[in-house]
DNA sequence: CGAGCGGGTTGCGATTTGCAACCAACCTCG
DNA sequence: CGAGGTTGGTTGCAAATCGCAACCCGCTCG
């Protein structure tokens, strides 16, 4: 750990501390898609057994996921998403969508699309008082302990 | 680089290819909050100094950050997000939120406001045809090359 | 009984970090 | 003019982390 680093009191870097590494994100990512045993998961994923154990141990620690057997004799278990681990999704969503937007050519190769539909979804940052949907531009960060309050993107380069 | 992982067709695995690791994240933190200089970046994340300048380096390779001038004699650069960046801030809100949500006890360090009212911001999933905010549970995965559909949150296990 | 499978742990060399030291332009002050 | 400061880095090296292969354990199946 870093001997305390100055901008720490920001929950990006709380998540990060969490989950912020490579093979924990593509682990959950895995979760989400229903992969759920160590097996399928080292084959899906490529990752190192030593590194998979260890990601989804920590991963209960925090209770993002689960470990809850499917039979026993012998006794073995698959990993589930908590309802913490669930509420990642909008961030899993933000970032696949994000991919699809600028590295997949031509057409992404996997969609998220509204089970009673099947149209494909979209993500919005919404005001709930004036109900309409904020584009980023338009989004301030509001420092709750210091007031070092800044748009979010500052629109001075904006054409 | 793993010997071609075998779920690579997705486009969160392109995504963590290029901005999935700690520092780079934190980067683009800070990047949104309007911190711009080699020193500030620095400073407030308290990242080696080398290490920030090969995330600098491989972010405006990837044309989500570029290095403008600010002055020169000396010159003096800063660096901003191009549009593809500033198309990351909903993955950033989320991974911010779901901190919030999970890891800041009472209230949240930073939230983000509409700059017109200074409502706090809500994220949400919405279906375009039926206009209307989609629960994490009604939200299908459907990959466009092999039919390997799934829900992707399996609700076997919701009570 | 021995092979095989799921689910790991252990060991070890290779890579990546983090830190400190150094460097080079340029500016400012005495 | 020269000493020292600031910005924006690069270099070197020890320490942590990763990836791979090997091994282990409980259990089942032939």
């Amino acid at each position: 750990m870093p001997p305390t680093p100055p901008s720490a009191a920001c929950s990006i870097n709380a998540t990060l501390e969490v989950i912020g590494d490579r093979w924990t994100l593509l682990v959950l990512r895995d979760l989400f898609r229903g992969v759920r045993r160590f097996s399928e998961l080292v084959d899906d994923l490529g990752i190192a057994k030593n590194l998979l154990s260890d990601r989804l141990k920590r991963l209960v620690e925090e209770g993002i996921v689960e470990k809850v057997p499917y039979q026993d004799r012998p006794a073995r278990f698959e990993y589930r998403l908590t309802p913490k681990g669930a509420d990642l999704s909008p961030a899993l969503i933000a970032l696949m969508r994000w991919g699809d937007e600028w590295y997949a050519d031509g057409n992404p190769p996997v969609v998220l699309v509204h089970e009673a539909c099947g149209t494909p979804l979209e993500q919005h940052v919404q005001c709930p008082r004036c109900c309409e949907t904020v584009s980023p531009g338009k989004v301030r960060s509001q420092s709750q302990q210091q007031s070092a309050d800044r748009a979010i993107n500052d629109p001075r380069e904006e054409r």
